[in-house]
DNA sequence: TCCGTTCTTGAATCATTACTCAACAACACT
DNA sequence: AGTGTTGTTGAGTAATGATTCAAGAACGGA
């Protein structure tokens, strides 16, 4: 499928994974209504043939962001998760992490997840992000399942214990935390909530 | 003020009341973006002169419709509560009942709060609607904060419990069970989730 | 230098947006 | 019935929405 010879293309000038990253930006800050073809322009630097020559739609560029929001989100937990030899205490880090970093503003376009907006704002009007964000908390669920099975297969974890259901209790503790830190409370108080959140997990431990 | 015996206006044809209403129901399916006057004039039956001359704008039925929608909740929280002695036995089976009402489909709009839903859709573009989400959940963790107060005096609480803490942490359970609730688990997962949030209250509890 | 291919450009397109207003309708009172 | 006031109507407006495409620009190879 090479061209044989004659007339090689013109490259991009653009940087494809510079102009995502910039996209997730957007979306993340202003949500897929709140983020107009002009302000997508601007923010990519690209003029409207280019992106959709590139990314097809806003749709595609949305659900592409989107991937790559999740993608950046899951090896953050990877990479964070190998630091600690206790499963437990590692996800209760990683609560107090989330909640820390909710604190530090003007860093993140929001401290809302992007998932999670996305789920909210397209759950009754766009079936296809609607679907592609619930795919992604599905696998999330799924990583923070594994997680928990491996703590428990240790003993970490009492056997009475549910790795799926907890799993589930988890990722709705990020969501409630993400989501209420955009009510702006004091950093002291959100902090207090992370670590309220992490202490949830001490009732799973084993004595 | 009153008109000197000339001329009586004539009086309202459409119900002020059911009209909130239904804007309540269109918004918390579509949000603010996803909902266009088109789709707003149908719901309400009414022609934009009447919405405008009524509602002012928008914004501002939206915003009447949010004040609407969060006076409903606080009367329902106020009722379900009224018929427990045990302050914390009540928002426990509050908390299962929100899972339990996720779970009956087809009967709300939406099954995540539209507090929330406002709040993550504007929090970066619509600053008054943000401020009035932020402060309407200002109100409803001072409510909770009460309650716990109430529950502490009365014994139910460990005394070591800051009762305006826990009260943030039952906010970001409802917000989180709600949200979740988006992504269409199972009944019995989100009954199960509703649960082991009423769990949680357990370790606040007076031994 | 010229060619062929691909990328970029941005004015133009058509749909939809929130919103207005002049004409009309309906009622309570005399 | 007549009158004054207010409510209702819906075609119309100006702005903005996402998207297209013909023309030109940039490069590698001949």
């Amino acid at each position: 499928m090479t061209t044989d010879g004659i007339g090689m293309p013109r490259p991009p000038s653009y940087d494809r994974e510079y102009a995502l990253g910039r996209a997730v930006s957007l979306f993340w800050k202003k949500g897929y209504h709140g983020s107009s073809m002009k302000q997508i322009e601007q923010a990519l630097d690209m003029r409207p043939g280019s992106i959709y020559a590139t990314f097809g739609s806003k749709d595609g560029l949305y659900s592409e962001a989107l991937t790559r929001y999740a993608e950046a989100g899951g090896a953050e937990l990877a990479e964070h998760m190998a630091g600690y030899d206790s499963v437990i205490e590692g996800l209760q880090d990683y609560l107090r992490r989330i909640a820390q970093g909710c604190t530090r503003k003007g860093v993140a376009p929001s401290r809302a997840c992007l998932i999670v907006k996305t789920l909210l704002e397209s759950s009754n009007t766009h079936a296809g992000l609607s679907e592609q964000a619930q795919a992604i908390l599905g696998a999330i669920e799924q990583s923070f399942s594994e997680l928990l099975e491996q703590a428990r297969e240790y003993g970490e974890l009492k056997e009475s214990v549910d790795p799926g259901r907890l799993a589930r209790l988890l990722q709705s503790q990020i969501m409630g935390l993400r989501s209420i830190a955009e009510r702006n409370l004091p950093d002291a108080e959100l902090e207090d909530l992370g670590d309220d959140m992490a202490r949830i997990l001490d009732a799973y431990r084993a004595d």
